[in-house]
DNA sequence: GTAATATATTTTAAGCTTAAAGTAAATGTA
DNA sequence: TACATTTACTTTAAGCTTAAAATATATTAC
């Protein structure tokens, strides 16, 4: 059934279950965790990270397409982690349509707890992989960084 | 700020975001050519290809553990296939709680198109990768397969 | 045979996600 | 100035996802 494809079809199929169930399992441990051990979830935490890196803060449509997801689904995100006193929105003085967004004192010190938990929970899972074995992985995956990604 | 943690977390991390974008980025091009050109998802096509894979149909509980997802996932995905003639429930015979799902005709001619044109995607996505780089590949996403999974 | 327990499944509540529609403000053009 | 267009953002509708609760049936213990 599945020899119904040519050989190169099926290593190339092969290839693609790995790195999905690869990518799934760890991504899947780190949801578990941060369910489990900090009460929330990983697009909660990627928000975060992005505003972290970004102390000044950020529009609402740089946030999303800093993290390339639709502007209505950061809204959300957004107005969750509000409600807790996480992050803050700051109307921008300049253009009446935008707001900034940026952590709170109070967001800013449990970010950097979970980011001390996330790298610790990164390094255990990647440990199995020597430096040079990570850096062959980064450079075979560099080759399947630019496909069917649409030009505009 | 990233220079905060130790050379060899800081490689892991990288490694670990190489592994996620490029897993996403793929599973993204599926999703969108699914949804544009096929007017399907990708939920949608794992529950038919597990079918597919099982022509005697399967519980519903084996076919939620067989695509490792949540049991009340699987219901809905179902019940939309089964609401457009894709796919069939049946009671089992001997246990009357159980019932077992397999693709209607319809459903087993909609996949094999599908299918043909997912392993043509992923054909030509991976296609930047020698047979030996394949295989390289795969053997350094196999060290990472055993790491978290709570034993139970 | 009855009661307790376990199993198979669905339902519910909540959050994530998108595309598409809607709203408000800014910019461009006449 | 007025009108059209663009831009920034939110809302909506629909589907995906989970954990937890609920339902129905089967199995086990007595």
């Amino acid at each position: 059934m599945v020899n119904y494809y040519a050989d190169n079809t099926r290593q190339h199929l092969r290839v693609w279950l790995k790195l999905l169930k690869t990518s799934s399992n760890v991504e899947a441990v780190l949801r578990e965790r941060l369910r489990r051990e900090c009460g929330t979830t990983l697009p909660r935490f990627d928000v975060m990270a992005a505003l972290d890196h970004h102390p000044d803060g950020l529009r609402m449509s740089d946030l999303s397409s800093f993290l390339k997801v639709s502007n209505g689904n950061t809204t959300g995100i957004v107005n969750r982690l509000v409600e807790e006193d996480l992050i803050e929105r700051t109307q921008d003085s300049i253009d009446r349509r935008a707001h900034k967004v940026c952590l709170t004192p109070n967001g800013k010190k449990e970010f950097e707890h979970l980011a001390q938990l996330h790298a610790q929970w990164i390094d255990d899972i990647m440990s199995p992989l020597s430096a040079e074995q990570s850096d062959t992985l980064i450079s075979l995956l560099e080759k399947l960084t630019n496909f069917g990604v649409t030009p505009s």
